[in-house]
DNA sequence: AGTTCCATGTCGCGG
DNA sequence: CCGCGACGTGGAACT
């Protein structure tokens, strides 16, 4: 890894343009050729980039890196008051727990948390336009079609809505209703689903993962 | 800004639980607090980080970073090989050109460049799931619904079939038709607008720049 | 390579 | 502060 903090002014074009003024900033070079341009504050998130993969032409006072997709970010220094270059290796990467996919499978062992006399019938049941997370059956045997989000917005209820379509024209499923489950749903995505005859269930991860846990258990 | 670069091992609990094992990285604090873990490759972004505001204390050999929420990231050094902080001052900040509502304020300006007759009701009409960008009316008096994006793509026509279906329901607009508007319509898109009567128009941002100017006023 | 969908999304604006 | 939608969304998984 590549480090330089300088005074420069940064210049992107491409999917839109965007100019940064002289100032104080860091700039980042990884081993895999990517570019970020960092100021002081403001967020984790660099001010200016460039995505690997990409060419960096060093030029006197000024770096142009170019794209395969010809955008261009053009950084031209004033004044480098710091250089370096490290050596550090390859990450092996981050381990990440607790997202929609663990959602599903804690709901997937627990159906009926989401309704009295629910049953599974099978997790990622397969459509022409990609699987539907749960199908189950009512208490009274018809079919219910489940989306799992951890966060429940407008575009999840479409999801189901398009699988809904699908489901409904299999005369063995049919009439499939849908049941859209996240942690929290978001006030207009309810109102849509409502509209369409969609019911809405949030669910508490921590409760669930509680019911989940094998200590629950030995009470 | 404080750099380090050091061997370490960093643990994420906050929205949800992440590790990453012992290696070499990039530790960067900003002025505003925020600390990013960044690996030597894979992409602009850090494997790791915590956005202000947060608390930072500095235990021998690990780092504890809490925020309000109750977020915590932990980073516990195993080796140092470089270290050093830099006085940066403020950022002027990033100025960007040619996003969406550029082009929402300049056809604002101008709907009759979307068709004759086309005159304005008002901008961001509300509706219970979200506001349309432009609400109309054409020659003739009737209703039309505009939603501009940069990049026309399905998912665009969907978010005005929604518009649609709601504003139809107002005796007073009904009845209401869509128009499509982008710099560049996806031929998937443009087939499912014409599938529901949607119409699409491509507008040339330059184009429209140079009507918007004052400059073309003196022809 | 193209498509779909998740994300500790982040960011900015308007109510 | 919340809700909502854009974003140079980025990035990964799957076809």
């Amino acid at each position: 890894m590549r480090i330089v903090v300088a005074d420069c002014t940064v210049d992107y074009e491409g999917r839109l343009t965007a100019h940064l003024p002289l100032a104080t900033r860091l700039v980042m070079v990884k081993a895999d050729g990517c570019v970020a341009v960092h100021a002081d504050g403001g967020a984790y998130k660099p001010l200016n980039w460039m995505n690997a993969p990409n060419h960096l032409l060093e030029e006197d006072g000024r770096w142009v890196v170019v794209n395969p997709k010809g955008e261009r970010l053009t950084i031209t220094f004033t004044e480098v008051h710091f250089e370096t270059a490290i050596e550090m290796g390859d990450d092996p990467g981050l381990q990440k727990d607790g997202v929609e996919a663990e959602l599903q499978r804690l709901l997937a062992e627990r159906v009926e948390y989401l309704g009295e006399g629910l049953t599974l019938v099978r997790r990622e049941y397969p459509t022409p336009i990609g699987p539907v997370d749960l199908l189950c059956r009512d208490a009274e045997g018809q079919t219910v079609a489940v989306e799992i989000k951890r966060r429940g917005e407008i575009d999840g209820v479409e999801q189901l809505t398009r699988y809904l379509e699908f489901l409904n024209r299999d005369d063995r499923l049919a009439p499939v209703s849908g049941l859209f489950v996240a942690q929290q749903i978001k006030p207009q995505a309810r109102t849509l689903a409502d509209d369409r005859g969609i019911a809405c269930v949030e669910v508490d991860y921590d409760e669930l993962r509680g019911i989940d846990s094998p200590a629950l258990k030995l009470f």
